[in-house]
DNA sequence: TGGCATCATTCAAATTTTTTGAAGGATTTT
DNA sequence: AAAATCCTTCAAAAAATTTGAATGATGCCA
């Protein structure tokens, strides 16, 4: 051996719990000898190599065929439950070492569809990939901002234009569509259209947190002094919204089942901000070292089905 | 080598882990070895070896100090992991050789005072055993038969007198008082006492299931042809009989405080079964081979302020 | 740009660890 | 009571790991 580490670590190698247990399901050292194909010796020095390291008995050799104590069968438990971890980890790294992340983490706008977002997890998980999966809720400028500061790999839903960047690629994702919306027991609901800024300002703003915790995040749309009740999602506006609380744009795939229903009420505006360009950004260090994850997130955003189900909400890929 | 096992079992030894540790912290081969007294070749070797194994490269020898690859490092980050759990299990295999049990399981009676098994099992856990506790809810014959089947290693609140056995031990636990009580809207709260047999025929009993699944269960102190309402435990029959849907029994201690606040009427009966002794056994194949576990509760049973908790409901031990 | 220090690797030899095979003592079965 | 196994011990054999020197490559510094 070459370093004088904990004794334990040299001892309990994962073949000694193989050992044992071959020990065990034989019934003998004997019969695990011959089932091994070694001679009987080897086993007894092996075993007693781990007793002593452990300063455990594990075989009560009182009576003629050696029988595991107590402490040498929860070892056994134990130790074949550390076997199955020990598989899943060589398994796993092997498949990273194919080319794919060991994570991958995702920062999508608030703006995005759930659904669709759950849908594409759902059919990534399907090709049983090595890559953990972690998904930001962000909004506003903070998407963009969890993938400059590295903690965010992929950025869906990123409504300002990236600064051009070598390490850093963009393509657009389509464009949102928004809709002024108030529920129908809110004073707006009856104002005439279109509603002039100075009748808006009257009126308690509904807004989404820009994730970005501390420094200068964006507002959207905001008139100064207007009354704002700040919600951390927008599902969290949506459901403010439609208990009358404020008002304020919804993606219009959010809000129109709900103006169908006669559960909120769409008002044309005199700032027309309807339409947003959105587009999808990733981090690339070296051209096309992108991982097998980000590859297939990539792929399938290449798709106008997808871009346009992460938009509009469609039902299924 | 003795056993063609999985080959990624033999390669994958803990103190490799250890030395992939090194490599990454101290940034190269060289350092690693200085650091752990070793020539630089002796890493190159064991490195080599575990990367035949597993068929995946660990570091990348691009540059001029090894650097880890991607898969390198989910190997030691998931390794790691493994290495804790692996000191873990060591560290457990030692406690339970010094004599205490893996596991031991406790039946308790559905009369036995719930918080103060609980009490004591805080206590014992602050032993920091190596013995993982399991605790069954019974009832009646349930809680001896969990006892002879092997199923719990200690019954507590054992009515029925145990047939006396070489290989089980019992012992007086004290006697658990019961009193007659009903809601005060049920029409026997009005009945003139003590009350005949012949008056409760006509209300529906609560009783509580035997925990034995098959098989002849007991009944206690149940008459012919009365209606009867089956609740799984104790605290359950004290809610039916809170809510009228029956009349019954109960464990003195667990009507008490309701009787005092006029949400249960206490009723004298005819038959005056009121008092019931009970005891707590446990197996013992051979004398004084006892776990340290169900050493240190039979230590707790001895004290007659224990004895006295479980079965009055005593605040704290 | 060249020189220098450091690095990882290779290979045969040295060393250490593990396995073998025979012998001995113990326990269970016939 | 004898036979058959079983576990252990011990020296020898085999296998493994480590060593040390040689080699080629990389990065740092002048």
């Amino acid at each position: 051996m070459l370093a004088p580490q904990n004794p334990v670590r040299n001892a309990l190698t994962p073949d000694v719990i193989g050992l044992i247990d071959t020990i065990h399901r034989t019934g003998s050292m004997a019969a695990a000898a011959r089932a091994l194909g070694v001679v009987p010796s080897a086993l007894t020095y092996r075993i007693r190599q781990v007793e002593d390291a452990l300063d455990v008995l594990l075989f009560d050799r009182s009576s003629r065929q050696a029988r595991l104590t107590v402490a040498g069968h929860e070892l056994l438990r134990e130790g074949n439950r550390l076997l199955l971890e020990l598989d899943a980890i060589a398994n796993r790294v092997k498949r990273v070492a194919t080319g794919w992340e060991p994570q991958l983490t995702l920062a999508v706008d608030s703006v995005i569809s759930r659904t669709t977002v759950l849908e594409l997890c759902e059919a990534f998980f399907a090709l049983n990939p090595p890559t953990r999966l972690k998904i930001r809720e962000e909004a506003l400028s903070g998407t963009l901002e969890a993938l400059t500061s590295g903690q965010a790999d992929l950025a869906i839903g990123v409504a300002v234009e990236p600064t051009p960047n070598l390490s850093m690629q963009s393509r657009p994702l389509g464009t949102i569509h928004f809709v002024y919306a108030v529920a129908p027991h809110h004073p707006l609901a009856q104002a005439a259209e279109p509603v002039p800024d100075a009748q808006l300002l009257l009126h308690r703003a509904v807004v989404v947190a820009d994730s970005v915790r501390q420094g200068n995040g964006v507002t959207s749309g905001l008139l100064g002094g207007q009354d704002v009740f700040t919600v951390p999602g927008m599902p969290e506006k949506l459901d403010a919204q439609l208990r009358g609380l404020g008002c304020g744009f919804l993606p219009e795939y959010l809000a129109r089942p709900h103006i169908d229903a006669g559960r909120l009420v769409e008002k044309q505006m005199q700032r027309a901000t309807r339409v947003v360009p959105m587009r999808y950004a990733w981090r690339c260090q070296a051209p096309s070292t992108e991982g097998r994850a980000l590859q297939w997130w990539l792929q399938q955003l290449g798709k106008p089905a997808t871009r346009k189900a992460l938009l509009e909400r469609a039902l299924s890929l």
